[in-house]
Order: structure tokens, then sequence, then C-alpha cells
DNA sequence: ATAGGGTTAG
């Protein structure tokens, strides 16, 4: 009689179950009347299923290997069916191909296809593409039809190996052996090979010969024209798209907001929530970048709402959490940011750095620092990124010791190699406090090439502290590295025109014109009360209230100077008269922007100004005594980093 | 068995 225990010990997973079974041969007991043989069959598949299902559940190597003798004791050595899933789990636990599954497999005598791709798929996944290949010349010289998932497997594999030339071989089977025109899978992971290997054209050209395609196809190509920034093929697809789903929908706002267009992705985005398109965490991710490359607050909060609503908060995912962090931090809120972080069930490398990084180009740098340290003890690696944050948070604060202590201490005690990127760090750290020399040095003996980055730091710490002679020297391998970066000729304009050395300035004028190099417009925008954005040129008066900004203007350059501001002529690299460089710095487009946000917000409003170039020395000093005269709090940030300006002062000490 | 994903800097 059954007790009650022994009945529930019966309930248990089926590897238990079949560790139960007694070997011996289930299916030839001698039993009368003896079964026929459709009955005989019926067995024979039972047994089949239940060694399938054992397999499944198969949680070691060592239970693979009783289900190998079992199988064996019951006379199934020839059957491929189990025998080739029986091959995959032995690939899942990472066993040798060339060891126990090769000896299953070569006392096989008549292999069927799904053992052939058992075994190819099995050396594929073990990074030996090679004897995956001359296996599959064994089958087809044994005369087996290859499966379309053993194609698949290959294009996969050379997808992510980046082997165009097995790809293109591969690809001429198919048509060689015949019959796979019309199979999506086969056509699906042609495509996904191609672009992958940047042969975006034959990949298109597998997509336009293929008789029937699904959404994955249009899909594959769609990413394929975004990652080479040709957004206009993609959405040309796109629109011809005759259904749409989520991951297509995804696939533009991500294309968008990668290539640098946010307001598009946007756009795209908002098409989405009205098509009623669900929206899931690949979609989040993308309009949140898009929000923080657009540096607009209203739009942050409303994609946040969405987030929430869709039950993605920065409480339940870790991903929206960490993007939500680094879009307030660019949106200017740093406080906003914070309070998201702090939200986080779960952090990680990313939420951390993101957070390091904001609180770092804010200008917060000792609280940057102070939780780079709190990681530390949270038991969470710091990767290339946070080491980034933390020795800019050092440089903007000047804490030069602690930033070499740090730089020293990555490759020791946290390995992670030091790249350009960190000596670049390294080259501000010194050129801030000015410590040129030192500088130069990094880059003279520094392990790794150095790029413009490494260059552009140094000229940059020369315009600060004024330094013609290795300003020259830096702009020299500058101009060498980029010679169509415009920038770089105007800091070197910049810091000739500082030193009041016009001849040199004429010269690298000269040397723009020469290259048709045109200087960008500089220009900034502002977010209106309703989330409108108000775009500012230099000397622009097409706003509509142009006419009182201005006045709004002059009347605060006269307070300003009553209060002893002094307009930074320099900062003109035209040789002109003076009162024409006042005139040209009065129509910066970012004091226009400022004179705009005093004029239509309250007095306890945060303004915030976005601007695509980095601000002038004269806008910094203007933006200072503005915000000291007026009361107000202003924050601008530049294609570098924030700038808050309270009483007076700016959080980056004025060092930029 | 096939498609979309986050942080960095002068």
């Amino acid at each position: 009689m059954p007790t009650l225990s022994r009945r529930f010990s019966t309930l248990s997973t089926p590897i238990d179950l079949f560790l139960q079974w007694k070997p011996q041969r289930e299916t030839q007991q001698l039993l009368w009347p003896p079964l026929s043989p459709s009955q005989l069959q019926k067995q024979q598949k039972l047994l089949q299923s239940k060694l399938i299902l054992a397999l499944d559940g198969c949680t070691s190597v060592k239970h693979v290997k009783q289900v190998h003798a079992h199988l064996l004791c019951q006379g199934l050595d020839q059957c491929c069916f189990v025998l080739s899933k029986l091959i995959r789990m032995l690939t899942k636990f990472c066993v040798p191909m060339e060891t126990y599954p090769r000896l299953i497999f070569h006392q096989v005598r008549c292999p069927n296809p799904f053992l052939w791709n058992a075994m190819i798929r099995g050396f594929i996944l073990q990074g030996t593409l090679s004897e995956s290949v001359s296996l599959y010349n064994c089958m087809r010289r044994d005369g087996t039809r290859p499966l379309s998932f053993t194609f698949s497997v290959f294009f996969k594999a050379c997808s992510a190996t980046l082997d165009v030339d097995l790809g293109t071989q591969m690809h001429a089977q198919t048509i060689l052996v015949g019959g796979y025109g019309s199979d999506l899978y086969v056509g699906n992971t042609m495509i996904d090979m191609y672009t992958k290997c940047g042969l975006l054209e034959s990949g298109r050209k597998v997509f336009d010969e293929m008789p029937d395609k699904d959404v994955i196809s249009w899909t594959e190509l769609i990413v394929a024209y975004s990652k080479s920034g040709d957004m206009e093929s993609a959405r040309d697809l796109f629109v011809e798209l005759p259904v749409k789903d989520k991951v297509s929908w995804t696939a533009m706002v991500t294309g968008y907001a990668q290539n640098a267009r946010p307001r598009e992705a946007l756009e795209v985005f908002k098409r989405m929530q009205t098509e009623e398109v669900e929206t899931d965490v690949v979609t989040l991710i993308g309009v949140i970048s898009a929000c923080a490359q657009l540096g607009a607050s209203n739009y942050a909060k409303w994609v946040r709402d969405v987030a929430e609503r869709s039950g993605f908060g920065p409480h339940e995912n870790v991903v929206v959490g960490s993007a939500l962090v680094d879009m307030y931090s660019k949106c200017g809120s740093i406080d906003e940011a914070f309070k998201v972080f702090k939200q986080m069930k779960e952090r990680n490398v990313f939420s951390y750095s993101s957070m390091i990084v904001g609180l770092a180009i804010h200008g917060r740098c000792h609280e940057a620092i102070q939780l780079f340290h709190d990681m530390l003890e949270s038991e969470i690696k710091p990767n290339h990124v946070t080491f980034i944050g933390v020795l800019t948070a050092c440089s903007h604060v000047g804490l030069v010791e602690q930033g070499q202590q740090l730089f020293a201490a990555m490759k020791t005690h946290y390995d992670v190699d030091p790249s350009v990127e960190h000596y670049t760090c390294m080259v501000d750290l010194l050129g801030r406090v000015g410590r040129l020399e030192e500088a130069l040095e990094v880059i003279k003996t520094m392990p790794v090439e150095p790029n413009a980055c490494v260059w552009g730091a140094l000229l940059g710490a020369c315009r600060t502290h004024r330094n013609p002679d290795i300003a020259q020297l830096a702009a020299n391998n500058l101009f060498e590295l980029e010679p169509n970066t415009i920038g770089n000729y105007i800091l070197l304009c910049n810091i000739y025109a500082s030193a009041g050395m016009w001849d040199e300035v004429s010269e690298v004028r000269k040397l723009m014109r020469e290259k048709g190099l045109k200087k960008s417009p500089g220009y900034s925008w502002i977010e209106g009360k309703k989330g409108e954005i108000h775009e500012f040129f230099a000397g622009d008066m097409r706003h509509p209230m142009s006419i009182e900004i201005k006045q709004a203007l002059e009347d605060l350059v006269n307070r300003l100077k009553a209060h002893g501001y002094v307009p930074h002529l320099n900062s003109v690299t035209y040789d002109l008269h003076d009162e024409e460089k006042r005139r040209l710095l009065l129509n910066h487009s970012e004091k226009l922007a400022l004179a705009y946000g005093l004029l239509s917000t309250d007095v306890d409003y945060t303004i915030k100004i976005m601007k695509n170039l980095r601000i002038c020395e004269d806008c910094h000093a203007f933006m200072c005594g503005a915000s000291k005269i007026t009361g107000r709090e202003i924050i601008v940030r530049d294609n570098m980093r924030f700038h808050h300006f309270h009483n007076g002062t700016c959080s980056c000490g004025n060092f930029w």
C-alpha cells in the first residue's frame, strides 16, 4: 500500500523519472500474444520520445551519458532522431566535438540530415568552422541533402566572424543544391550575413530576389541601411513595408537616434504611440537616447511617463533606468538623474558609469568621485567608461595626484587597459592646471597611438593657459589627423588672437579658405513653457520677439558693465574695430537665448540653454555676471559639458 | 533556426 510520501515522490522531473528505470530491454520482452508490427512501432516511438524527454531534462554531462547507456541497451545505437538530440545536449555542455560526440557519430552507418546538422552545428559553436566545412563536404559526398537550418547555422557563424568568403561559398552551395530560393530562414540569415560583413548591396540583392519576404527580411535591411548612415533608404523601405511590427518600428526609432537625428526619432515614436504599437524595453532605450541628445526636459518627462506606464520604469528595469539617468543628466536635470539612480532597485556598471559621468560633466566632481568609491564597495567592477568618468571628475577639480593614482590603479587593480581615451583624460588633467609640458610628455611617451582627441585636449589647454607655442605643435598634429575639422582651426585662431598674433591668425584663416572650410553656424536653443523649441542663430532676427530680445540684451549689458563686466574682445578672431567686435559679441546665439529666457520665464525658473558649439569666453563671463545681477539660475549645455551659473560663478570653475 | 538595445572624451 503506497504511502502518501511514496506517491509524491513520483512527481519529479523527467530526468529523475528516467534514472529510476531499470536498464533492461523494454521493447523485446517476451510477450504473449506477440506485438503486431504497428504496435511494435508505436512502442518504439514511445520509447524514443521518453528518451528525448529525458535528454531535455539533463542538467549535466553525466546525465546525458546515462541516457546514452540506456539507449544502447535498448538497441537504439542507429537511431538518428534521438542521437542528434543527444549530440545537441553534449554541445550545450561544451563537450569537445572531437571526443565523445565524434565517437557516437562514427558508429552510425547512415546518418540522417539532422545528425549531420547536429555535428556541423556543434563544431561551429565550438569555434572550429573549418571542421564544419569538411563535415559539410562529407555530407555532400554522402549524397545527403543539407537542411535549411544547416545553411542558417553557417550564415550565422559567418556573420559573427565576418567571414564573408565562406558566406559567399555557402550562398553558392544553396544555389547548387537548389530548392532554397523560397526558404525564409536561409534568405534571412543570408541577408544578415552580407549586411553584417558590410556588403549591403549583396544583402539587398538577396532581398530583392526573394520571392517571399517576411517582416524580418525587411527589418534586417532597414537596420543595415541605418547602420550605414543611410536613413533615407531605411525610411523608403519602412514606408513600403506592408505589415510593420514593433521591431521594425523600433529599428526606425533607434536608427534615427543613432544617426544623431533625435527629432525624427521622437516623431517616429509619437506615431508608434498613435498607432498603438506596443512599446518595449528596446523601443524605450532608443527614444530615451534621442531625448538625451535633444536635451529637452518636456520630452524627457513625457518619455519617462511612457516608460512607467509600459511597466519598464527605473524601478523595474536596469537598462531603462540607466538610460534615464543619462537622459536626465544630458537634459540638465542632474538632481532628477540622481533621484532616478537612487530609485533603481538593481544597478550595474552602466548605471554607475552614467551617473558618475553625469556628475562629472555637471561639475559636481566630488560627488562623482564619492560615487565611484561607493561603487567599489558594491562589488560592481568599474570598466573603461567608469574610469573616463572619474578621471574627468578629477581633472575638473584639479585633483592631479588623485587622478594619477587612479590612472595607475586602473591596470594593476581593476584590470582595465588604459586606452587613448584615458590618456586624453590625463592630458586634460595636467593641461587644465597649466602643466602643459608634462601633458605634452604624456603624449610623447604614451604606448598607444595618439589620436585627434589627445592633441585636441592639449590644444584646449593651450587656449586656457595662453600658450601659442605648444598650441602650434598640437594644432599641426591635429591638422594632419583631422584636416577638415573646422573647430581645430578656429581654436587656434582664438589662441593667436588672444595673444595678439594677427599675422598668424590670417595664416590660419588662409589655410581654412584653401581647404574650403566654412564655419558651421553656431546656434542655441531653449525650451519654451509649453515644450516648444526656440532656436537662435548668431545675429538672428527671425524670432517674433526679436525687438524685445535685442532691447533686453542692451539693458542687461549696460547693467553688467556697471558691475565691472568688460567684453572679451579677444573672443572675436576677426581683426576689427573694437566697437564692431562688441556688436558681434552681443549677437552670439546663447546671449539671444538667454535674453528670451529672461523675458519669458518666472524668477524661480532655471533657464536652460543648449548650444551646438563650445561656449566662448565672453559669453561665459556674460552668463556668470547675468546669474549674479538677475539672481537667476542659468544652465548652458555646450558641445562639451554643462555650465551651471549661480550667483556669479560657474560649476566648471571657469575652466572648460 | 532568422530581426531591433544603454554609458565615454578634445
